[in-house]
DNA sequence: ATGTCC
């Protein structure tokens, strides 16, 4: 190993790790060279294609390799979070009707989207420009763009980068939510831990309906990661690989492929958050329909878009000097402080850390503590973390089962595929509470405020 | 995660 394993958990957290392959993961990732500090893990570690999901490691910008494998299949998979100043009161009794209204207009699953089909030209442009594009072109608000990781829209992106097959796989994905563990959830402000903060970030208190938007760049990232772990596994250099493992495969930065995947990567980080904002516009929609004139619909704001697979160009103070390293993040989320921050909208206390649980349980809204730089690189978990694989989830729970679990506790529930619920039940996954004390007490982040859903549609 | 197979 070029450095120790660190992984944040809890005495119970801990015991998951235990169990499946993600420790044995974590040493891989610390055999990759020069790696910067640590091979990290935050307490939601869980198995994953080479890099464990929950993974972070840096590398030198300049000097340095980057790894798709580090950001895995589903590039800028990451969630939003939609406010709308109305209260649990205002939609109780349009609950129903409001979600059922979002599943008409959201595809998901294998849907694909009839009424936004780009053409090439256009699609290059979401790939180069992201949210500006969304902006100029009346799919998202200035305010959407400002409440949005790096302004959903990746400079360096290149979308030449791109191949035509991962483009063609994109052209009718837009404004599209996928299956697994991908949803799209209504949601109550169930408490509120930090009363100022959330403020700042735009909620209004206890009892406001927000909206979940989890999903990433469809098959277009996805072919993004397929088409470089097979250019570098075929490029026949030996040693681009320590493992054995494909999926750990590495490159130069400044190689032509490291420099190629680093474009191509970002135009998927680009496409993944014009996705979202195209969700949120049809949300908007959706609630101008359901409510006419009782709601006025520029209450529906974006709070915060981020981004939980990705590999960003950060500065890092690394022993007193500070430096430019590439971080990967698989599984988890940035989450930086005010003070790191120093300006724009959220340089007081730092940006919105979005962490949805499974259906069924809470989702939290967190803001990144200062401490959590110097000890992972300004990172905090994505969500509850797997517990049970997907197989042994398909074998152990009925969908029928678990919608009427749901509804018993009052929750609405859409779905596309019965096996996909299944596969996600509440029970497959770990306590996302016990996630969330786990990260504030190892000072990652803080939580500012606890949501429950109310209606979750999924694929 | 994923037109769950090149």
């Amino acid at each position: 190993m070029n450095a120790p394993g660190r992984i944040f958990a809890s005495d119970s957290l801990i015991s998951y790790i235990r169990e499946d392959k993600s420790l044995e993961q974590v040493m891989n990732v610390a055999k990759l060279p020069g790696i910067i500090q640590a091979s990290m893990a935050m307490p939601d570690i869980h198995w994953g294609y080479g890099f464990p999901i929950g993974g972070v490691a840096a590398f030198d910008y300049e000097e340095g390799i980057v790894c798709p494998g580090g950001v895995g299949y589903d590039i800028n998979c990451g969630v939003s979070l939609v406010t709308t100043g109305l209260t649990l009161n205002d939609i109780k009794d349009k609950k129903k009707l409001l979600l059922d209204r979002i599943f008409q207009k959201v595809p998901a699953g294998m849907n694909k989207s009839k009424d936004l089909k780009l053409t090439k030209s256009e699609i290059n442009e979401v790939l180069q420009s992201g949210l500006k594009w969304a902006v100029e072109n009346g799919y998202a608000t200035e305010a959407d763009m400002r409440n949005t990781e790096e302004n959903g829209s990746l400079a360096m992106a290149d979308p030449e980068k791109v191949s035509p097959e991962a483009i063609s796989r994109g052209a009718s994905q837009l404004g599209t939510i996928g299956s697994g563990n991908h949803f799209l959830e209504i949601q109550a402000v169930d408490r509120i831990f930090e009363p100022e903060i959330s403020k700042n970030f735009g909620l209004t208190g206890e009892g406001e309906v927000v909206i979940m938007i989890h999903t990433g760049s469809r098959g277009l990232g996805h072919q993004v990661a397929t088409d470089y772990i097979k250019t570098i596994s075929n490029s026949g250099d030996l040693n681009n690989n320590l493992t054995g493992d494909r999926q750990l495969n590495f490159v130069k930065t400044k190689s032509k492929t490291g420099e190629s995947y680093i474009g191509a990567m970002f135009s998927a980080a680009n496409f993944g958050f014009v996705n979202r904002a195209i969700i949120v516009q049809k949300i908007r929609e959706a609630f101008r329909e359901t409510f006419s004139t009782d709601v006025d619909i520029d209450r529906i704001r974006t709070l915060y878009s981020l981004a939980h697979n990705i590999a960003k160009i950060e500065e890092h103070t690394i022993d007193g000097k500070k430096r430019k390293l590439i971080v990967h993040r698989k599984g988890a989320t940035r989450a930086f402080s005010g003070e790191y921050l120093q300006s724009g909208n959220f340089s007081k206390y730092g940006h919105p850390v979005i962490i949805p649980g499974d259906m069924g349980t809470a989702s939290y809204i967190m803001v990144g503590r200062k401490e959590n730089m110097a000890l992972s690189l300004g990172s905090t978990c994505h969500g509850a973390g797997r517990k049970l694989s997907r197989k042994k989830s398909m074998e152990s729970f009925n969908s029928k089962q678990v919608k009427t679990d749901l509804e018993k506790s009052g929750i609405y529930l859409r779905m596309v595929s019965e096996s996909t619920i299944a596969e996600e039940a509440p029970g497959s996954y770990k306590d996302i509470d016990e996630v969330i004390i786990a990260v504030r007490d190892a000072n990652l982040a803080s939580p500012v405020a606890r949501n429950i859903p109310l209606a979750v549609m999924k694929g």
